[in-house]
DNA sequence: TTGTACGCGTTATCAG
DNA sequence: CTGATAACGCGTACAA
């Protein structure tokens, strides 16, 4: 019940100063005697003082937190980022808003827009949606960016991409080196960079060993387990020879060899597979899942300590691409 | 650039009308003349007025967010609950704010601080670490709780739980069934409820069938796929002899499955496994794992409505306690 | 029905 | 080095 709350006045009563003093060893400003200081402290210490969030926010115009927009709130992946995300902040003072974007773009304007009503100092976005130009206009407007996985030449210090085009070519190129010549692939949304620059690097790979591009072997689907369930399906009905499959996603791998599997076929006996991302859960399933690793912490940490260094107009290291690495497991076999 | 915030006052005056009567509007209070009213939002339109968050929140001592605490980021269980809260409160003009625990108390303790110092208005928890007494306290300071998958007498109403008794003996019944009599179980931490009453039901079950409870069987871990995969690797090693094992966590049961499989065991032809939750991967491995569902969605839905029906002051509906449901899939067999 | 004026808890700008 | 006191932007009894 004792629940008064206990503010500045009252502490400044009791160690008989200011309200102002009280406010400055609270700030940790340089020039208030020690002694006085220490009495202060001792008065907060026995009132049991904290300050008040929103009075601190409204006064100096500074929210000490940072908004985070992933695609979903749910998976291994955004889930990984989250947390990596959120580690760095608190130990930095700051507190972590997430949002989810949901992949529609009245969803992302939306929790932008709401984070901005928050007044975050800061956002980390994971978009699809946004425009470049709506992405430089929220930059400029106050309230500095960080985008997961965009390229937007004007704020490319802000982004943080992983090699993708790379990545869709080494996976490819693991296939075809494992003798694969019939490989179909199953893509993310062409709306998704990531996706776009995957399915590139496929291509790049294909024409590389003078495996001619056949579109029909080419499925765009949604990143998920039943996507890549479905995809496959797809792929198997139409009746395309293939000896294996590059999935834009280890998720849709996993939902494309079950498909494979009803079907009669066996990873990978019948059909090798590879993924992308490598979630923690590849080396447990059954057959082991091969996939490119994205370093997924480390960009949840990137990115946080760029929004910080951005609150702080610290200049920023140069633009990154993190490497995607090949992790090979039992789901790619020799044909 | 033009980042003038525009206030309540620059309202006002391009209405012509006191600040009152802004914020009347803004609030939609009773008795303001529709001429009015109309004039002033027109004035909002036009200035693209959005009241400011702080002061909001500090001149009416509410923030209108709720907090949520989940044991962590990552992982599907989590995942699907917060997806689910955020749907919910959102709608309702809300926001969450979320902050993981990690099963630490001095983290959850912290979080939980955190979370009221922000002011949050309701506070969704779920907490293995705090104690009754503390989560009393909390509750009647102001903040009221809701709890998963907790049971405090003192606030039971506001406690959400899953029938896990019943769920791990319908687990065990499952098995025994099926002809097993030397039934292992991995569970999770013993700080935690769920895996507790999850274990309550396995002896149950085994004593109703004139099973003896074999405390050799009995292993401890930490719901997560590592922990899992260690804890089979240990009952292994200690030579004991079983056919099935009932794991406390899908998560456990996939590090499980792959232990036996190294070990050279094959499920579910050597030994049968059933996990518990029923995350949305089962029924794509392979074998397709047989769990105990737990309707996960629902509990994040329940949840976030009771905190707003406690943030209204609004009765509860009565304590109720989520069920849980066998789903059959493949990797139980009889013996 | 509308306006006045004060309060919310801090920070920031001046004097002193 | 410290203390008044005016912002910060909005809500709300109280008057009118």
């Amino acid at each position: 019940m004792s629940n008064k709350k206990v503010t500045i006045r009252d502490v400044a009563a009791r160690a008989g100063v200011s309200r102002a003093t009280v406010s400055r060893v609270l700030n940790d400003f340089p020039g208030v005697k020690p002694a006085l200081r220490e009495r202060v402290n001792q008065a907060m210490d026995e009132l049991g003082f904290a300050p008040n969030y929103f009075s601190q926010a409204l006064a100096k115009g500074r929210s000490n937190s940072i908004g985070l927009m992933v695609r979903s709130l749910g998976g291994y992946f955004f889930g990984s980022i989250m947390v990596e995300v959120e580690e760095v902040l608190t130990k930095k003072g700051f507190h972590c808003m997430v949002c989810s974007g949901s992949g529609k773009y009245e969803a992302e304007r939306a929790a932008v827009d709401f984070m901005l009503s928050r007044q975050v100092d800061a956002m980390i976005l994971s978009t699809d949606c946004l425009s470049d130009e709506e992405l430089i206009k929220i930059n400029q407007s106050g309230t500095p960016v960080v985008l997961i996985s965009r390229d937007i030449e004007e704020i490319r210090d802000q982004c943080i991409r992983f090699d993708d085009a790379t990545g869709g070519y080494n996976a490819t190129q693991h296939l075809i080196e494992n003798g694969h010549r019939d490989i179909a692939t199953v893509t993310g949304p062409m709306t998704n960079r990531d996706a776009r620059s995957r399915l590139q690097g496929y291509r790049k790979a294909l024409e590389d060993n003078d495996i001619p591009y056949r579109p029909e072997l080419v499925l765009e689907s949604n990143f998920q387990v039943p996507g890549g369930k479905q995809a496959t399906e797809k792929l198997l009905a139409a009746g395309h020879k293939f000896s294996a499959v590059f999935y834009g996603s280890d998720e849709m791998a996993i939902g494309g060899v079950q498909a494979l599997n009803q079907a009669g076929l066996s990873v990978p006996d019948d059909v090798s597979v590879i993924g992308f991302e490598d979630v923690p859960l590849n080396e447990f399933l059954k057959p082991q899942m091969s996939s490119m690793r994205i370093p997924v912490s480390d960009i949840g940490h990137l990115a946080a300590m760029r929004a910080l260094s951005l609150v702080d107009q610290e200049p920023l290291d140069s633009a990154l691409e993190v490497q995607v690495e090949l992790m090979e497991r039992e789901s790619v076999i020799a044909t």
